[in-house]
DNA sequence: TGCTTATATGCTTGATTAGTTATATAAGAA
DNA sequence: TTCTTATATAACTAATCAAGCATATAAGCA
């Protein structure tokens, strides 16, 4: 029996990075953070509580997934979103799971903040 | 200065694992090769090419995150995608990858096969 | 009762990775 | 130059995980 032709281990793989790189709660955190406004790398360790060696590594994590962007301004960093299509994807995770726990966590329905424009 | 409120921490931990889930390669052949057709264990051995033991161990991850179900008849246990919005997230990200890597990764555009209606 | 076949599951190993601490780099101020 | 501040990175630890091998379970057949 013929099967149909596997994708390419390769593609395969790059699809399966770019899930795993997501696959991060910090990393989530960030990107919801980030979803707002763009951010100084300080004002990153703030607001997520994490420690600053901790929140560069995953900023940079994100940034050589080229999911974020980075523009320097004297000593600060600041960071951007650079792929608003993450928030698709977690809308959609968000969706399916809102119904697999039968909605009791209303808070995972909003990734990014619903007043800020998607796209 | 203000930030938006975090999501809970239990929600994005609930995110990232849907991601991480996805975040492997093999997994994500075993999704590919259900999406066309139900399929016993053996036949996804045998089409993915890993070992029974593998196979099994990546099925029993992807059962438990809800992403597939089973149906035993007699001895064989056949599994079919339970959550077809997983092709929506594959092709948001190939979209992407795609653009990424200016195009020469054709292959990664269809995880699911053509030919089969998305829900 | 065996015997066989299909699938699941322990156990171990090697690789990956998130987090901490300490340090390095880089840029502005004195 | 030296001092300080912001960010990045190196070294280490502990936890996670994929894969291999062996074995257990479970269902049909003799």
């Amino acid at each position: 029996m013929e099967y149909p032709k596997p994708l390419e281990n390769k593609s395969l793989s790059l699809i399966a990075e770019r899930f795993r790189v997501l696959g991060d709660p910090l990393r989530l955190q960030l990107l919801h953070l980030l979803g707002a406004e763009e951010m100084s790398v300080g004002a990153l360790v703030e607001a997520s509580g994490a420690s600053q060696a901790n929140v560069s590594k995953h900023l940079q994590i994100l940034l050589r997934a080229e999911l974020v962007q980075r523009r320097k301004e004297g000593l600060l960093a600041f960071y951007r979103v650079a792929d608003p299509s993450i928030f698709q994807l977690c809308d959609l995770v968000c969706g399916r799971l809102s119904e697999q726990f039968r909605a009791d966590l209303t808070a995972i329905g909003m990734l990014r903040h619903p007043d800020v424009p998607r796209e």
